[in-house]
DNA sequence: CCAAAAGTGTTTTGGGTACACCCATGA
DNA sequence: TCATGGGTGTACCCAAAACACTTTTGG
């Protein structure tokens, strides 16, 4: 008993180093194989799926706090990360959802927990190397994983809306986001990079247009042949410039 | 003295319904002769100037919060409000304006008080019609009033970032903002609308382009000429059609 | 008749698309 | 030599820019 009020306390404190009413929501893009997807949290036994988020320390500034989620999630620093809306609805007050979460957890809870007031929610997009990233569960969740974008569980609140105004924010940024450099690998055939393209604007691309407005764009440096073993001509690969 | 505690408590009462740690700024654009204006709040006798601004109520909608402090600002409703950013930076956390503001109004304060927290702002834009607004200062600020973006005072804070932030989300969604129908008049000629076009883009468009892109766009509807009593041609008057 | 600004037709340009063709490669 | 996909040159289209010309109006 005296632990777990111990723990209690200690639940209470820690939270204390926070901004109350001030949570940061993250939509991780990561691209496998003509998908496009993002991390999803699942919180432990309740099937309750959401976005990975965090919430703003007293003394931090509110970027940091969004690559300190990132990190968390992921292992990755210096990653492509975008503020795109913050969403303050009413409807994200609901509480049910974290008070099942809380509950599975065993984690005793009164109304006023930390948890459960209403928060106004700062989201951001980061693109990251699907294959770099090592997903990790928060302490409320059993599992981080990638869920191609158009197979995604039901999420809790808002955050299929926020899902979607960021694909959108991402749709229109593409060539700003430098959506290669950040999405594949450090080299990449052009093909390869048109079909980032069409997966994430959900159209097919010309294909001639699509290459010549990539090597006028300046951005890419064009290196040696690719042997594929396929019976056709081998591609070049290709390399984004720093600028 | 009893009346003064009376007041403290009504206060501290007051600032309990909002949202603690949420700030709300508006950059209101206006036009008028050629010269893009926002609203600017001078604090009483302290030579403070900001951006107006708010709190979100704790039973409030993020974006209904942004209208009321457009509309308690302007008095006005059915605005174009465009949220655009938030701006977390810890730059934002020094007091010592606000401090001077509360002195100036003999308000006391201490360290807690609810205006010397740390604020994250949610930013949005409004267009209004220059003639139809009626600027309104707040209980805190001797005025509230319109001034030429090129000619701002300084700022306090990261404000004059916001407003420049502001301007570039503006110049970016200049046809989406469909800003002829928010900034001016309900009618006009061609020329007060590239005069408009120019002074938000700070450069010369063409002629002959503006026109017939402006045509070609569809929302504009020709009325009749005007008469001008100048030495030329009389131009055409339009108006933006509603869809 | 002139100057000034408005409106409109014509030409040029440049980015995007469509199409045609050649190239490289393994079966 | 055939099928397949990659690379590139040519033709075409459309919208924006540049230019030229006409129209209207007061002095």
């Amino acid at each position: 008993m005296d632990d777990n009020i111990e723990q209690v306390t200690a639940d209470h404190l820690s939270w204390e180093e926070f901004m109350p009413g001030i949570s940061i929501d993250c939509v991780i893009f990561g691209y496998h194989r003509r998908e496009l997807k993002i991390l999803i949290l699942e919180y432990k036994k309740s099937g309750i799926f959401a976005l990975p988020g965090g919430f703003l320390r007293k003394n931090e500034e509110l970027n940091d706090a969004a690559k300190r989620v990132l990190f968390e999630r992921t292992g990755l620093a210096d990653i492509y990360l975008y503020q795109f809306h913050t969403f303050g609805s009413l409807k994200r007050s609901d509480t049910r959802p974290m008070q099942t979460v809380l509950e599975k957890n065993n984690t005793p809870f009164d109304d006023g927990h930390f948890l459960l007031q209403r928060f106004i929610s700062v989201s951001y997009y980061a693109l990251v190397d699907f294959k770099q990233a090592e997903p990790v569960a928060d302490v409320l969740s059993d599992s981080c994983r990638w869920y191609d974008t158009d197979k995604l569980p039901q999420l809790m609140l808002d955050h299929h809306n926020i899902f979607e105004k960021a694909l959108k924010h991402l749709q229109i940024n593409i060539d700003r986001s430098v959506v290669g450099l950040n999405l594949l690998d450090d080299t990449f055939t052009m093909s390869e990079l048109q079909n980032l393209y069409e997966t994430i604007l959900g159209e097919k691309l010309n294909r001639t247009g699509f290459h010549r407005k990539m090597m006028l764009s300046g951005r890419l440096k064009r290196l040696g042949k690719k042997k594929t073993g396929k019976p056709h001509r081998s591609p070049y690969v290709y390399r984004f410039t720093e600028d």
